[in-house]
DNA sequence: ATTTCTATATTTAGTTC
DNA sequence: TGAACTAAATATAGAAA
């Protein structure tokens, strides 16, 4: 980004998000091949979008379906099976979440010792606040998923049937409990939401209950929202 | 890159090109989160890797998996069908470059003039060596896909067989043409070998005569090297 | 091997033409 | 719409812990 920080969220002026559509897609696309060629890897990717006609893909056609064909081939071996396995890689996101804190207080507590160290006087206020400050960023990226449904759902509905939306629904329980707390339920929610039998085209309206008549189908009316199933530790 | 400006080629220092996979496989999947958030678009990646037991996806494997089945359905719709030949994709993308060289070469015209008009001292040594150096930028993104390949394979043959290996020999004839010559020939080369028959796994030894016994299979032997099908226009 | 820390390289938001 | 510019935000190579 330049001259502003962007939020992650969808971009409501539509000529803006357009230009964000053209230059991103080609950095994009530039940043698939240079990890290719760089690692010497295989990788693709897909994009659809209501500004081309065509989806954008790279590598070339003919070479995506490939590469297509044996990640869906995938499933057959054993060891792949797991991960293409939606229940597993849930489990494996709370796994990595669970580290993930757990070396984010491992390092609070090296962060407080050295304050301590450094300035005696500094009373337990600020430890305090440091606990709770230091998680958020395991907090934000599951929470940043919301958000951005939340904030898409009423720009289409303006603002009109819920006041406060899903998003402020769903974040305000969260400030009332410990990150770790709050971390290891969004995902055990996603999980459980996950597993749980479901139809087509319901992914997400299981997941926010009240919300189903606010869903819209999207830009393309076949996709739910990506960004809710964003991996959250990406970030 | 940082500290040093790191050339589109395979990196050679295994612990270094471990280490650039794993920052680049991040950022990746984060540029593809954000522009599925910010344009509210679908966008997938897939990679394959040694580095990963699994192919690392964005999104979670069962959203990727239907996107992938929309892609593939495409060839059904009469639009999309050619944009998947890959003839009529080579078609276009010779199209492109025409189109590009042309608008490149009207920008060189136009600078052209304006330094005529400020330095009227400038002889026609100044333009011939512009016009040529303006090009540069399409021929680059053609060459340095056809560099990768040789690099690599000279890596691996420890610069025995082929004294100067195939890139040179690619290389060496294109030097003597203009660019307009040189980019639209090796278009078109492309996609010559393109439309021609030919068995599974022998796409870039029917484009490279001479080194078939010199490649190898990759890193996981079953991609011949994604850097040769790259859109050189991206760049 | 992983994490952290910079200094640079690269990307891109907003603006202008 | 699209190309060009510019400043700010990011990404990341290389070093060091």
């Amino acid at each position: 980004m330049a001259r502003k920080k962007v939020q992650l969220q969808w971009i409501m002026n539509d000529t803006a998000r357009r230009t964000t559509y053209k230059k991103r897609m080609k950095g994009l696309m530039k940043k698939v091949k240079e990890l290719s060629i760089l690692c010497g890897i295989e990788a693709c990717a897909i994009v659809h979008s209501p500004y081309d006609p065509q989806p954008e893909v790279w590598p070339p056609p003919m070479e995506t379906v490939r590469m297509i064909r044996e990640f869906k081939c995938r499933p057959e071996n054993d060891q792949s099976k797991k991960r293409l396995n939606q229940e597993n890689y849930m489990r494996q996101r709370v796994a990595k979440a669970k580290d993930q804190l757990e070396k984010q207080q491992k390092k609070n507590r090296r962060i407080e010792m050295e304050n301590l160290m450094y300035q005696c006087q500094a009373g337990e206020k600020g430890l305090q606040d440091m606990s709770i400050k230091d998680s958020s960023d395991l907090m934000w990226s599951i929470d940043d998923q919301l958000k951005a449904v939340g904030q898409k759902m009423e720009y289409f509905h303006h603002q009109a049937p819920q006041p406060g939306g899903a998003a402020a629904q769903a974040a305000v329980p969260v400030a009332q409990k410990t990150p770790l707390e709050v971390a290891l339920e969004s995902l055990e929610n996603q999980m459980l939401m996950d597993v749980a039998p479901r139809g087509p085209d319901s992914l997400v309206t299981v997941g926010y209950p009240g919300s189903q008549d606010m869903m819209h189908p999207g830009p393309h009316g076949h996709y739910e929202d990506p960004s809710f199933w964003g991996p959250p530790f990406f970030t």
